[in-house]
RNA sequence: GUGAGUGUAGCUCAGCGGUUAGAGCGCCAGGCUGUGGCCCUGGAGGCCGGGGGUUCGAAUCCCCUCACUCACCCCA
């Protein structure tokens, strides 16, 4: 209210303290990565508009309504990415990760992604994806550890609610035939069908199965799964296998198809009841062909996107409402307060302080004591070092515990440094031992 | 792109035709010429989202617009 330019629609500033739980999440996520043996990406925001045409596809609903696309000052169209796996399939092409050991195995973390959407609830304009990329290899046991990454990502970052939904949409041998069915069965139907759908119909007849308006009609339709060819039939059993064998569950779902174009064989979603309509947690698949369509040599892939907003709103809603609110506190070592000429070596003991490690800070509103011995207890600061008129004079810095006893003493100015690391590593009971009992006060 | 609901202090909200628009929390200060938490007192902070209209008079009623929330579509 205050300013007049806001953010834009669809866009968020995520603050402290909410930050410390991104930060929390994206260490389980890098810790899970590291020992499932993927290594970090990072790529550009925006690519060239005719990778996403190309690789997510001309007739998903993303790039078909959703991209943010913008022509550049040298007259290139640049696209924001809509996602995360075409530039990472476009650099492995362009750096040659080909010739590395394969699979190649990477992870992208807080990627921003961008969607022109109508936000609501778990759907922004901007958000951030965890996403895994598992490169040069076509073992569905590899499928099943991009799944069980996934899995293990959630269990400890704090969400247990969740459900896996598996598919596989076959490839390119078995698919026409699949479409075939497929639009055999709608065709007569026709006449029922949203209007959305029946432009389905011509262009994407997969999608057909997504569509909410009626579930009857497609969990009624003809399955993937019975017109898959035998090597995608022997590719899906593989996966099964190899979920079972590292003790995953899941559900198969006939319907589960999702919005983009380059997946074939496995698709896969994650699940949760606490995200509103937005129920897809995280989803991914298979995607053989995405690299020859991109203009490359045939490279399988495997991998996930996962949505951090909408994983810590799930964390948010087990860990209750209580829980959600009592983030930690930024806690403080020390809290200098300065008064009067004891400004300058307080700013100086300051100084050494953060030299030797300790989180220190102090108060820069020129505050009376009071005030800053009441900042020092909000920070959550455990002990406090004040340098006012009367230390100054005689070159001593009073300290004093925050905690309930209060207990305060007085050292040199030179010795303060030491006092307080001695203070902070052996607890109250030492920091007392090792200052002057004639210097104790109570308060 | 479509539909519904909501916009009042930093936050959560009250006020819903009638003097200078309020509370709680938070922030700052004082109560104690230098001692936190509890308590008491005070202060700062609002073009009542924006524009237009109705009216003697609009935060309050009407219209438009923007934003937010939820939902459709689709996805993370």
């Amino acid at each position: 209210m205050a300013v007049g330019i806001r953010r834009p629609r669809g866009t968020a500033d995520i603050l402290p303290p909410e930050t410390a739980r991104w930060q929390r999440a994206e260490a389980v996520a890098r810790e899970v990565c590291r020992l499932y043996g993927y290594e970090e990406i990072r790529l550009p925001t925006f690519e060239h508009t005719e990778l996403f045409h190309r690789g997510v596809g001309d007739t998903s609903d993303i790039v078909e309504k959703e991209t943010y696309t913008f022509v550049d000052r040298g007259g290139r169209s640049l696209t924001l990415r809509p996602e995360g796996t075409a530039g990472v399939v476009r650099a492995y092409l362009e750096n040659g990760l080909g010739s590395r050991p394969q699979p190649v195995k990477l992870y992208y973390l807080s990627l921003s992604a961008f969607r022109y959407e109508n936000p609501q609830a778990g759907r922004l304009r901007e958000h951030h994806q965890f996403g895994v990329e598992a490169l040069g290899s076509d073992d569905p046991r590899l499928d099943a550890e991009v799944i069980a990454l996934g899995a293990d990502f959630l269990r400890r970052a704090g969400v247990r609610e969740t459900g896996l939904a598996l598919n596989s949409i076959g490839c390119p041998v078995c698919r026409p035939a699949y479409r075939e069915a497929l639009v055999a069965y709608f065709a007569p139907l026709a006449g029922k069908l949203c209007a959305d759908c029946q432009r389905r119909l011509q262009r994407n007849p997969l999608r057909l199965l997504d569509c909410k308006e009626d579930r009857e009609l497609a969990l009624a339709a003809p399955r993937a799964l019975d017109y898959l060819c035998a090597d995608c039939r022997e590719h899906f059993e593989g996966v099964t296998r190899a979920l079972a064998a590292l003790g995953r569950e899941f559900a198969i779902d006939p319907t589960l198809v999702r919005g983009i174009d380059y997946y074939t064989r496995t698709v896969f979603e994650f699940t949760h009841g606490a995200l509103g309509a937005q129920a897809s947690l995280f989803g991914g698949g298979r995607y053989d062909g995405l690299a020859e369509a991109i203009g490359g040599p045939p490279v399988p892939g495997v991998g996930f996107g996962l949505g951090m907003e909408r994983l810590l709103q799930a964390v948010a809603a087990e860990t209750g409402p209580g829980g959600e609110e009592r983030a930690p506190e930024a806690r403080l070592d020390v809290f200098v307060a300065a008064l009067g000429a004891g400004r300058e070596p307080a700013f100086r003991l300051l100084a050494r302080l953060r030299e030797l490690g300790l989180v220190a800070d102090t108060d820069y509103l020129g505050r009376s004591l009071k005030a800053q011995l009441r900042a020092a207890g909000r920070e959550g600061a455990r002990f406090v070092a004040i340098v006012g008129e009367a230390e100054a004079e005689v070159g001593q810095v009073t300290l004093k515990a925050m905690d309930a006893g209060g207990a305060q003493w007085q050292v040199a100015f030179a010795d303060a440094p030491a006092a307080l690391r001695a203070a902070l590593a052996g607890g109250r009971a030492e920091a007392q031992a090792g200052a002057p009992r004639d210097g104790e006060v109570e308060a």
